[in-house]
RNA sequence: CGCGGGGUGGAGCAGCCCGGUAGCUCGUCAGGCUCAUAACCUGAAGGUCGCAAGUUCAAAUCUUGCCCCCGCAA
């Protein structure tokens, strides 16, 4: 017998497992996701969630309440007379009353291993540190931030040159069989809780706009974890000057190398920046109003030699 | 009407302000040099300069409209 359920995601990292809970037979009672925001670049034309636009194509009911605070929001939830409510990056804060809104209770599918990386960026946050595995997990949620019990983990080992987005799409996919496992499990009433760990615990907080611009002045390491963690969005980026005027660089892809200098000088013709210890090369850049460009193809247009600077 | 950059041979760019025979760095093809090469030398092919209209003796370049791409901001 299937679940009903309420399904409660925003971007596109909620997708997958939508589709996966909705093709996996259970009846989805409704979809609460963030209300339609203002995007894009010539007006404010308003613009509807990922979510919200697959669940209109799976013609499901939408819900986009600003807050869930209020005692009329609080009450449709749970005239809904839902099994349990499965989250994934939605954004809003649920209160103990949408917590306890439903037969079962509220699962989240939370990308890494907790207790580390609570909050918001976990994804970039574990690239940015350096982490060398991560994963997704399937925790019931309770009042504090990503404090409750596991039901299932699957680790993912993350390489040296991964990127955020890579990262992104792999947890993205892995995360939507998951709790598919979980609420079969739920339903047979064979899923198992674990608490999580009480040490080691780490947040994620949300990437500020102030921390995307590169700084040379650390580790070419660190350096480099933070350029990866940003690719492609929001984007790490520095300043080049190109005929004089300073231009805004976006770095989509790096390379630790062998090299030292002072920060920021160019050791190289092949866009290779030194840091405080050891060198990052630039693979992959963008420039402001261009595309996307291999380092080679960006050269073929910009001149920037050895000993020359980027800031 | 949020701010801004851009669409020029296959790629990345310059030229546009101060209209007048399309340039640079690569790539491709042919030949040469070399033990050899992604190196070097010589030569060649390849462009309706996003689309349309206008101004002009003449438009990549000036004017207007449209299409497309992108950065910032949200």
């Amino acid at each position: 017998m299937p679940l009903r359920l309420v399904f409660m995601g925003t971007p596109e990292f909620s997708v997958p497992t939508l589709r996966a809970v909705a093709g996996a037979g259970h009846e989805i009672a409704a979809v609460y996701t963030q209300p339609p925001r203002p995007a894009g670049r010539r007006g404010l034309e308003l613009t509807p969630s990922p979510v919200q636009q697959e669940a209109e194509r799976l013609r499901l009911e939408v819900r986009t309440p600003v807050s869930l605070k209020g005692a009329a929001e609080q009450e449709a939830f749970r005239a809904l007379g839902a099994d349990a409510a499965v989250v994934v990056a939605y954004g809003l804060l649920l209160p103990v009353a949408i917590l306890e809104g439903t037969r079962l209770g509220a699962f989240n599918g939370h990308a890494s291993l907790l207790p580390r990386w609570r909050g918001a960026a976990p994804i970039q946050r574990a690239i940015m540190s350096g982490d060398k595995e991560t994963g997704m997990m399937i925790m019931k949620m309770e009042a504090g931030l990503d404090t409750g019990p596991v039901a299932l983990i699957k680790r993912i080992a993350i390489d040296r040159s991964m990127t955020g987005g890579e990262l992104h799409d792999r947890l993205k996919e892995i995360g939507a069989p998951l709790m598919v496992e979980a609420l079969a499990r739920l339903e047979a009433g064979s899923l198992t809780l674990t608490p999580q760990a009480s040490d080691g615990t780490t947040y994620a907080r949300k990437i500020d706009k102030a921390e995307t611009r590169i700084d040379w002045k650390r580790p070419a390491r660190e350096v480099h974890d933070h350029i990866r963690a940003l690719s492609p969005a929001p984007g790490a980026w520095c300043e080049v000057l190109i005929a004089g005027k300073p231009e805004r660089l976006k770095v989509l892809r790096s390379a630790e190398i062998e090299g030292s200098g002072e920060p920021g000088i160019l050791i190289d013709d092949e866009l290779t920046v030194a840091c405080r210890e050891k060198a990052v090369r630039l693979m992959e850049v963008q420039r402001a109003g261009g595309r996307p460009t291999t380092s080679a193809e960006f050269l073929r247009g910009v001149k920037l030699q050895k000993g020359m600077s980027v800031l």
